[in-house]
DNA sequence: AATGAATGAGAGTTCATTCAT
DNA sequence: CATGAATGAACTCTCATTCAT
């Protein structure tokens, strides 16, 4: 059970250095001598740990994608509110984001990266992402537009909220939370119900 | 300047055929016989148009950025309500999204590849663009926030209309007008001035 | 057509340079460092010739097959008696066998080697060989002795002038020709039809 | 005394996976994981055993020619006739090859792929087995034939038992005993004394 | 006796690029 | 202008083996 946890240690410790690698030089220009220099074990030893690259991909997306799912899950049960539900989701993921900066930027960057089986296995992971939020848009704005449309805010919404990998830095753009307050500042009067334009 | 117009031609038929390669691929794992490939020249050929790889992924992205540019500007001559322009803008960033995809995918994907010289030239586009956004959405709320919610906001903004290479499909997710439509809705309200929340 | 002929020259002078190698170390145990050491030419040049080191072997195999086949054959046309027949075949075989021992070495060992479409080719040149031995093994023994007789008087006649590559040196065994002799001698005999033993 | 029962029980168990695995893929394609899958041992395990791959494939040689070898002395014991003898060997080799076609692979194979003393070794067993067959085969030709004669002959018939495994199949090609009796009917009247040729 | 962990060496292959023609 | 040929560097991955436990 000792071993147990050295081996897990070893693991994650494999899967954070690759973040960091993967985050910095994109994952086709990471090398597996990239990680190994970066996680200081040898070549041969990770694959003692990770059948290859790609998995260790897989396993750094898997591993970001269920902590901000648990997590968001864990604080959605004692929320009803369909408007502090959207601000719970915005934080969680801005959280993430922000804390966890070179994991989240592989997640959203290398999200084409993966093929077969580990695609399949992420993908059903951001579908359930995606629904889960997109119930909660639905709850917010009722019967009042159609599923494509439904669709087009929603995907809006993830937009906003993924593309901070590519500019945010919390020294020159405020916390996470005044980033929260200004997107929940154009979301709650953006996506409330109203009258068609024109 | 026959000639010069021949040259021309291939040069973009290279850039054409990479910019698809990149957009399927990826930059790092396209390879130059990839676009041989693609272009049916070869592979020492383009080393005649190109001085490499790097150059024909920056030539992709200027080619691109100045189009997008160059044409948002040509529209907004005419227009003068503020919320005409972004309008202006919305719909010009998506039209060339959607018409453009392969291109696009590039120029939004590829952001971080390049490095040096190639980098700032397009680092220079992009902060024209930025500006010209923000100096119309500034118009539109007034000195009502600070330069950090301003630029919050903005980039949310462009998180938006960017964000769309993952997931736009024009025969399940509406036309490019009507997505237009449904982030100006979000928009129009969002970011509209009013009372600061709590 | 001078590009032809040197094209051709390279390619085969890496065949040539394979066999060696392949023949003195065995396929597997062989590296492509070792054919570029043995040939001159870079390591990745050779990949401008073959697509992988598993078509090299293939390539020798089948170079070497179609010379001992097609060189049978001419010998064959002008031969008409049965028993003569035969000797052709001894003669041509061993001759091929003992001037490209390398090659033929190649052909007898790594005969499993192969997998896929190189297999079913190699394979297919096999059947050849063997149908046109076998027929004329047939020929001599007329309707003598059953079809599983005939293929296993056949294969033991294979068995006999293949395993010679694991033993046969010229300046201790004697001259190909005093070789062929000493198995038609065998051959004549104790092929010829006869009563059933007991 | 059970101590020793065990170890040998366990190491003979390594041997017959590592004969299945040589079998099948071939020595050096074999890695010492796929005999650790094949025998259910740890990779380290067998290194408690056996001090490497070599020493392994050594004494799964060693293994097999020593069942060859005993069998065959004890079963000519019982014989004097030299034409029964040469029966008896044909029969020995065949059945073995047949009933242990996997260790038998191995050993014809690889025949060429032990070097030091481990060679040493198993070339003087070979030596043995050769003289054994020699003499017999001189016996029943006497004085007719010089030194080399005689040994491309002997040569040859080693070639017809030995090639067989790479063609025989039982129930295509017959039973080992039918095939005995087919390769004695050739050599029976192929080695006997006989006018020379022309 | 037995094993999980670890590693240096080396495998086949692909890469962007250069250059003689 | 265009290309076949060629290459050094780097890639991912597998290997037989060792060692602490």
């Amino acid at each position: 059970m000792d071993q147990m946890k050295k081996h897990d240690e070893k693991a994650y410790a494999i899967l954070s250095g690759a973040a960091r690698v993967f985050s910095e030089k994109g994952y086709h220009h990471a090398s597996m001598r990239d990680i190994s220099r970066e996680t200081g074990m040898s070549l041969a030893g990770m694959y003692h740990y990770f059948s290859g690259k790609e998995e260790i991909l897989f396993s750094v997306q898997r591993f970001c994608f269920r902590q901000v799912l648990d997590e968001l899950r864990k604080r959605l049960e004692s929320v009803d509110d369909p408007w502090q539900k959207l601000e719970t989701v915005v934080r969680n993921h801005l959280e993430f984001f922000t804390e966890n900066v070179t994991e989240m930027r592989v997640l959203s960057h290398e999200a084409d990266t993966l093929v077969g089986d580990y695609r399949t296995h992420i993908d059903e992971m951001k579908r359930e992402y995606f629904s889960l939020v997109a119930s909660i848009i639905r709850e917010l704005r009722g019967q009042d537009w159609n599923d494509a449309e439904q669709r087009r805010v929603t995907l809006s919404f993830f937009g906003m909220i993924n593309w901070i990998y590519t500019w945010y830095r919390p020294e020159r753009d405020g916390s996470p939370q005044e980033l929260a307050e200004t997107m929940m500042s154009i979301l709650e009067r953006g996506i409330a119900p109203h009258r068609p334009r024109g």
